[in-house]
DNA sequence: CCCGGAACCTGAAGGC
DNA sequence: TGCCTTCAGGTTCCGG
């Protein structure tokens, strides 16, 4: 699952080899992909265009156009971009990128992805949360966010219009590093909790980028290889096993229908 | 505004 | 062996 640290990744992987070229031809297979504008127009705006630089906001990569628009691509949770001549196995190319001198193939079984032109980056700006990387996030900016919700902390982790970039890998690792069990509503965490989870935050996320991310299920760098940060995950998918700190059984509850591990002994119930 | 659940998709894994 | 059910989760939409 592509969540911050695997976008951070892929946008650094890509750059040395999309920077500077151009825009040749645009392959769709499953157009519905693209949201906007209508496939014809998406197709004439983007072939022609130089790619003058990639980024990233959250889970959402991007690439700079000559023209101004931005190529907005969000890999959801299966997608992957492969730089390839020939790939071995075409079944769930649902795009393919040409540009002068290399392609790029947009792989994506659960068809979840998508890509769209905007106009300028304020539109992902404006439904997104504090980068949990930048320098405007603190313990105080997270205690704003967390203050007077009644919802689990596991799930505001989860609200990109609260915080971009956490996902549900990262989120269950963040929460054990702080020692949070993820029921325990938004509200509820004392000061000193909230500094430790916002450090938490932080150091999951940067150890994963150190680690070219997680690779669990689909997730592929630019050139195919995996990465390595889930060898590191304490809790994340390890439901049935011993916590490395404790030796108590890590469980696994659902939480907005999504998979949540955690150790019942390092994370106290609320 | 806040919260929780369904829908979008399809491969993989488990049950019988 | 093979059919069927369930699970995986990022985002958006909808109902209470």
């Amino acid at each position: 699952m592509p969540e911050l640290p695997e976008v951070e990744t892929i946008k650094n992987e890509l750059i040395p080899y999309v920077v500077g070229h151009r825009v040749t031809d645009v392959t769709l297979f499953w157009e519905k992909m693209v949201i906007r504008p209508s496939i014809a127009e998406f197709r004439a705006h983007l072939i022609g265009q130089e790619v003058s630089g990639v980024g990233r906001r959250g889970k959402y990569l991007f690439f700079n156009l000559s023209s101004g628009e931005i190529l907005v691509i969000h890999l959801r949770m299966t997608g992957s971009l492969l730089l390839e001549t020939a790939p071995s196995d075409n079944r769930f190319t649902r795009a393919i990128i040409h540009l002068d001198g290399v392609s790029l193939y947009f792989r994506d079984p659960r068809k979840f992805g998508i890509m769209l032109l905007a106009d300028s980056i304020n539109e992902l700006d404006d439904r997104l949360g504090p980068e949990p990387l930048g320098d405007d996030f603190n313990s105080a900016v997270l205690a704003q966010i967390l203050c007077s919700r009644s919802a689990p902390v596991k799930a505001l982790l989860l609200d990109q219009s609260l915080i971009a970039g956490i996902g549900n890998m990262y989120a269950d690792e963040a929460l054990f590093a702080a020692g949070i069990h993820p029921l325990r509503s938004g509200g509820s965490l004392s000061g000193d909790e909230t500094k430790r989870l916002c450090h938490s935050i932080r150091q999951v996320l940067q150890a994963a980028i150190g680690n070219k991310g997680a690779s669990v299920q689909n997730y592929f760098r630019p050139d195919g290889e995996t990465g390595t940060a889930h060898y590191e995950f304490k809790v994340a998918h390890r439901g049935g096993e011993p916590c490395f700190a404790c030796g108590t059984t890590i469980k696994r509850i659902p939480i907005r229908n999504r998979g949540s591990y955690f150790c019942p002994k390092c994370q106290p119930e609320p």
